[in-house]
DNA sequence: ATAAGCATCACCGAAAACCGTTAGGCTAAA
DNA sequence: TTTAGCCTAACGGTTTTCGGTGATGCTTAT
């Protein structure tokens, strides 16, 4: 007698995933453990438990499945995940493989697939669906996989009080002329923390600064 | 006894026409009557036949949903549909009534709601699910709508196909001259684009466009 | 007391963003 | 046919941001 497989899903379009429920729900050796709508869910719920096969959207808003994997390697939590994706770009399978995806599902694909894929992984194989194994194929043939190198940490800076203060500032839409007037500081004091801002997070522009707000719930 | 209503549904993921019919399945009021993988599949489809309802995503690849609709407009198809979108950006909704649609269905929303906008667009009425209604709200809250009033004449601008892909390229971080190279057009033309965004969504810089592109979905 | 961290400020130059305005070509609607 | 909307592009000018580099106090922990 097998054991059951469990799954939990993480898709931010609940349609989706309700239609995965059904998909899996077919067969009687996948049980359906939960699910979670964002990003932040999934890794909410990642602190408290494991399941055997974790099907991970990459495209949610704000903390998307990239995220959800780098959370997973720095925080040495082992999860099974299959991912699924709309695109089926090479590059992105190559970019998930490195985070430690075992799993590659198109959008593209049958529902069907869901489940072979679900099994494969469950019992410590790959899977990759068709249009994407076809795909990897064209890309590979006669050349070498370099390795990739691990992303580092995105999450918790430790920002200090005053940029966090101006962070927050910058995420409103002010400018440095703005928030110095705010904060009754120099306009150079301002781009100061700007510019560690930027350095700490790593982030290109105030627009990343301002997303890297959202992600963090700073705002 | 009530006559079943027959529904075709149209979305480039496999995986979401299963669920999507899976769930509803589950009325015996409603009957699915077949399923199109592209807008150009849909179009050949509705030369045949039409049913009740025809679900219909809009981000399908070379024929989309807009030209799906346009197609039913310029060809005198009666074909009620409901707008299946990934997006609850209000200028979008705004765009598929105009063009026809009869109810719009945010992915985000729950299954259920399917086979309620179903029976609702069937019989007549419009749908919108629940997301996509408070948006609309918060767009209308503090001004007057009089009676009878178009909602055209209230509503933000409609942001355009080149202006949606040119705003997400800024909430990723990308400049101008980036954004240029991406899509392969002059950086004049990218700053243009920047201005209308900036014009139509009346925040001030790009860190509002960044926000304004997570706020309603976009990203 | 010394080092480390924080808040503050300054100057420079380059790059990017923002503002206003204009305009051609193309398509679709009235 | 005229109008309207969209995509494209340009130009000149102002403001803001970004990158680098350096400096002064003030507090806290070693």
């Amino acid at each position: 007698m097998k054991e059951k497989i469990y799954v939990h899903v993480a898709d931010d379009h609940k349609i989706l995933i309700e239609g995965i429920i059904a998909v899996i729900n077919t067969d009687k050796d996948i049980e359906i453990e939960g699910y979670s709508l964002t990003g932040k869910e999934v890794i909410d719920w990642s602190k408290e438990k494991t399941v055997d096969i974790l099907i991970l959207d990459i495209n949610m808003p704000v903390f998307d499945g990239i995220d959800v994997l780098k959370f997973f390697q720095l925080n040495k939590i082992d999860q099974k995940v299959i991912i699924l994706s709309s695109y089926d770009d090479v590059n992105l399978v190559k970019q998930m493989l490195n985070l430690g995806a075992k799993g590659f599902l198109s959008k593209n694909s049958a529902g069907e697939h869901i489940v072979k894929a679900i099994k494969a992984v469950a019992s410590g194989e790959q899977y990759f669906s068709d249009d994407i194994q076809s795909n990897l194929f064209k890309l590979y043939t006669g050349q070498k996989v370099a390795e990739g190198e691990r992303p580092e940490s995105t999450i918790a800076h430790s920002l200090t009080e005053r940029e966090l203060e101006v962070l927050r500032l910058i995420a409103k839409e002010n400018s440095t002329s703005e928030i110095s007037g705010i904060l009754n500081i120099s306009t150079n004091t301002v781009e100061t923390y700007r510019k560690s801002l930027l350095k700490k997070t790593k982030v290109k522009n105030a627009v990343g600064l301002a997303m890297y707000a959202v992600k963090n719930n700073i705002i």
